[in-house]
DNA sequence: GTCAAATTTCGATGACTGCCGTAGTATGGC
DNA sequence: GCCATACTACGGCAGTCATCGAAATTTGAC
């Protein structure tokens, strides 16, 4: 899991889905339900990379996916996660916040 | 640094290290301060892996070392890890102890 | 100075992973 | 049924990483 959520890629796409919010709270109209679509989050990757990416993020259990007509919906499963581990993805996405880009960077002390 | 965190053997590296305590408490005898030599980690790896894995940790700001006669002492960075990621490094620990082992099994939802 | 112990560095290797392009599958509209 | 859209699966390629073995370095003891 933590491997899933080591990559820059597989990072951003959690922290936009945080923004987007789970599909335990399905409330709204149709088309404007929790979660968000592939599409939906900008990566720099082909689309296929980027199922590769939700694929691991997917078998990581950090994810859930659902069909939704001709788009599938991503979602957080913060409440599993947060059981499993707790603080731990409160944790990870503070840190992305505060360090959008640097995640991967090799980050000397001196 | 989650890429550093996200290998099983850094983890129990964190994780060992982390049941040493860190430099901030040098009290004691000689012989008896905190932190942990490489040879008191237990890795099932070759000892020029577990200087690479140290090494990455290191890198990452993980952890600090500091020679000690013949050997070389190892100790968590906790202070300076939670400033920059407030609760990671915590609720990693809390998770590894939760799951000693499972830490890269696929573990798939359904 | 010599020996011993702990750790590091270098080179090599096998496996994994991220990336892409192309073809295939599933769903919705006409 | 046919087409368009959104995503997935497969094959391939290059880069990175974990792992090891052997030699080198550093420090302490005699």
């Amino acid at each position: 899991m933590l491997h899933a959520l080591a990559d820059p890629m597989r990072l951003r796409i959690v922290h936009t889905l945080s923004a987007y919010g789970e599909l335990d709270a399905p409330e709204g109209g149709d088309g404007a339900l929790a979660g968000a679509t592939c599409s939906q989050v900008p990566l720099p990757v082909s689309p296929s990379t980027a199922t590769h990416h939700f694929r691991v993020l997917r078998e990581a259990g950090v994810i859930n996916q659902c069909y939704r007509g001709t788009a599938k919906r991503n979602c957080l499963r913060r409440a599993d996660l947060d059981a499993l581990f707790p603080g731990l993805l409160d944790a990870v996405l503070t840190a992305v916040e505060r360090r959008p880009a640097d995640e991967e960077r090799t980050e000397r002390s001196g």
